[in-house]
DNA sequence: GCCATTTCAATCCAAATGGATCAATGTTGC
DNA sequence: GCAACATTGATCCATTTGGATTGAAATGGC
């Protein structure tokens, strides 16, 4: 059976929604994954985690993961490769001898400068197939899922 | 700051669109495939490749990734496992001595029968911000970025 | 003030991942 | 008919992942 076929039959199940985001993550996913770890040499999470920090300078590790749910340790390590490779700094916080707090450095920025133009580029091909009313809709629309109260917690899959 | 107010900013920028998919799917898969590796003791990609194979009894393992976009080698082993399992049973294709015809077994559908339903129900949950016409209309955008034809195949990101 | 508890981030390690290779089978060109 | 090439799916193995633990620092109860 064609791959269109099977698409259609797929996303004309009870389960079209979780089907049809999950078919544009792991797709998008396999493009970007692979480029962003062959161009910068470096994991999704690491520049995930480098955009908040320019973002929020002074941000700390654990409010990173309020922006992009990862495990905790995943966070880590992508915060240390950044520091070693001279992306960022850590300052100790002053108010808690725990907390370190992340801020860019000029190199950081400047690589993160290409990051956001090569995935803004990837955003506008993604979305190519919407108008840009259909686009504003469609944001809206996944904010309100990703605002949502049951998106972190489930009360169907509570561990 | 606080969570909301971070989140808030990250959708305002320019990726707002990358961003807020990325936190659906990250939020989203921290709880799912937590519960089914603990109630159904599978890996997610094992769980979506017994659902195609109800969906399409006879389905090659090959097409399976037209549907599921993940490496080869991980629907081979999600396949091996529902084997083992007693899930599917594999038939070599008559026309093709290299194919392995998939269907599924008694105790595959009755596994998959609780998989669909906990699944419809989250799927419930996660939607459950948008009305049924916003949910229609989410569908149909995402439908639409799923089967344009930069999903697969990036010339922003080309390998 | 002191001990128990909580919180933050780093580290450990068993298991999963995925690019690469391989073996088996099919197809093509001549 | 056969040699070169292509395709399917399994396996190999170095790297990554993430749940669990640890260590260090802060907080709370009394």
């Amino acid at each position: 059976m064609s791959a269109d076929k099977l698409l259609e039959t797929i996303f004309a199940g009870n389960l079209r929604e979780l089907m049809v985001i999950s078919y544009i993550v792991l797709g998008n996913n396999a493009v970007t994954t692979r480029y962003i770890e062959r161009r910068f040499h470096m994991p999704v999470q690491a520049w995930s985690a480098l955009y908040a920090i320019d973002k929020f300078p002074g941000i700390r590790a654990k409010e990173i993961r309020h922006l992009f749910p990862r495990p905790q340790n995943t966070i880590s390590r992508a915060v240390s490769l950044l520091e070693t490779r001279g992306f960022i700094v850590q300052k100790p916080s002053a108010s808690d001898g725990r907390e370190k707090r992340l801020f860019t450095t000029e190199a950081g920025t400047a690589v993160l400068a290409d990051l956001i133009e090569v995935s803004r580029q990837r955003q506008e091909e993604l979305l190519g197939p919407l108008s840009s009313e259909e686009r504003a809709v469609f944001f809206e629309l996944a904010q309100k899922i990703a605002t949502g109260p049951d998106l972190l917690r489930s009360a169907v899959m509570r561990s």
